[in-house]
DNA sequence: TTGAAAGCGTTACCAG
DNA sequence: CTGGTAACGCTTTCAA
């Protein structure tokens, strides 16, 4: 592997002038610069990045952790982190974590190892002190799509769950729905348990209470995929959504607008906030402190063809 | 931050002993070892991998680039590929490159300079040489879920696309269709061109030739997203699937057996790919060389209620 | 305008 | 068993 050395050797020079020419900084003669250019594209060179970072004691890189990509919300979120990182020349490095607690450790240990400059976290195992640990070690992070324990030094681009469950509610109940129950995923996450905490509100606010699954005519449902899942088994069961149950998401992922599906929903813009966390991270790292900043936007419900007025 | 040295003057001895410690290497006296892992814990030291590559000339990471993560197929991969290189002890980078060509070249460059060890490609732009120029650099490369240019040194974890689409074809036939057209990603990725290729293969073996799309009865998409696009474009026009136009799909990502959809589509096994991809390239680096392996496995059609008999 | 040298945090070799 | 020293490949003073 051509290192600088080589170049400045091929190049009669030493190293310091590779690396200006490189750096594009200090003024360096014409001559010169040509000669090292030169060089540079017959051995191919390419700066070891890592040396770089070893040398300036960052790594240009920082870490994503999301619980499962397979959830198309996560995976646009983790898209636009992505790119939104790379364009501002940071690699990112993406860990899951189902939400499992002794993984998440695991994972921010690696992340932290690996000296990443930043992370954004895109879903946590309720509990977790993952954010405060990274947090301590002087590694901002920003929360994206969910807020989290009240650490002054997080960032968060959060989303209104509690008034998302209320409109959801609200609209069901204007159908004449009374007997509802909330579905969350198999994993203990933070928004999940807001999503619940918002939805439980919405339903004693209306003096109701939560009903049995096989009970209900309305299942709000934490996400879009647990609401398709939820679809497919009520119909599978012999039974008709929206005429004898109503169903509803939350994300609003590409496909609850298909024809076949129709979800009603709540949208959330998983581009835009994966880009807005990439953007505090980037700020806070220049400011050389933690991002410190919540927004909380209010998301809209979309009504599509999933829920309908209650069945008599 | 913490480092090497500042545990080695709180436990009093050099940074040799430390490094010795966690290495768990040679041997240390008991005492000192105590002495040593104390000082560890009081200072939460976690060693500098960053320091580590540099010294070790690997970077113990991996990249994986992919077309677009928001194709379930493509999630499905990176996750399998995460989990494995992570039980390997690797982190993974991924890059986004919509099958772009600069965009690609920008990416593959960016890898190289962080000196990832190997490279999972998940797709590709046709005629791109970004895996030669990888492979020219030392690094292995391993192509999952498509083959490629036949560079001896590569790796390729593949599925039989001729085959695919002659079975696909296969069916919509014996179904009495004779109006085929095929509809590909809008971006020229490797996997579609052969995937078409196949298709008009499989047409010409039973003298038929594609029809516009507009008078086409049987439709083959590329992958089942775009499969379930078209389903949707069909439908919204005011004709039926499939009692008016068959559809189908390639991947079988998760919702094509969605009780609403059920896609025909021919079944890829992305997890697998994914894990046999990163096994493939643990053993190549092990035996210091290139992948110089591919296998190619064969998907069995999956008939579900996109497919039906072609309308007189 | 150029180069020598120090240092980033590790590991590995070799003396002691 | 322990520690000194020399890398790994780069950037950045600071002199010349």
């Amino acid at each position: 592997m051509t290192t600088l050395v080589e170049v400045a050797r091929r190049a009669g020079v030493s190293k310091s002038t590779v690396s200006n020419v490189i750096q594009g900084s200090a003024a360096v003669a014409e001559a010169t610069r040509k000669r090292v250019e030169k060089a540079i594209r017959e051995t191919g060179y390419r700066p070891n990045a890592i040396a770089r970072s070893l040398r300036a004691r960052t790594s240009h890189s920082i870490g994503m952790i999301v619980p499962d990509l397979s959830n198309p919300f996560h995976a646009a979120l983790s898209v636009a982190v992505e790119r939104a990182a790379k364009r501002h020349g940071y690699a990112t490095l993406v860990a899951h974590t189902d939400c499992a607690p002794d993984i998440e450790i695991e994972v921010s240990r690696a992340l932290f190892e690996r000296r990443v400059d930043a992370v954004v976290i895109a879903g946590l195992s309720t509990g977790s002190d993952m954010p405060v640990s990274l947090l301590d070690n002087g590694i901002p992070v920003v929360l994206a799509s969910f807020g989290g324990p009240s650490d002054q030094r997080l960032g968060s681009v959060d989303h209104d769950d509690i008034a998302a469950m209320e409109s959801v509610v609200d609209h069901l109940f204007a159908l004449g729905h009374r007997k509802f129950t909330f579905v969350s995923q198999s994993y203990a996450e933070q928004s999940g348990e807001r999503r619940r905490q918002g939805f439980e509100l919405a339903l004693k606010r209306r003096g109701l209470v939560e009903v049995q699954r096989a009970q209900a005519t309305a299942v709000v449902a934490h996400n879009d995929l647990i609401a398709l899942d939820l679809i497919d088994e009520i119909e599978r069961g012999g039974r008709m959504v929206p005429q004898d149950v109503s169903v509803t998401g939350h994300d609003d992922i590409p496909l609850a607008a298909h024809s076949r599906i129709r979800l009603t929903t709540v949208r959330s813009d998983a581009t835009f906030m994966g880009e807005r966390a990439i953007e505090l991270v980037m700020r806070a790292m220049q400011a050389g402190g933690h991002v410190a900043h919540r927004e909380i936007y209010t998301n809209p419900l979309v009504v599509r063809h999933t829920t309908g007025a209650a069945p008599q």
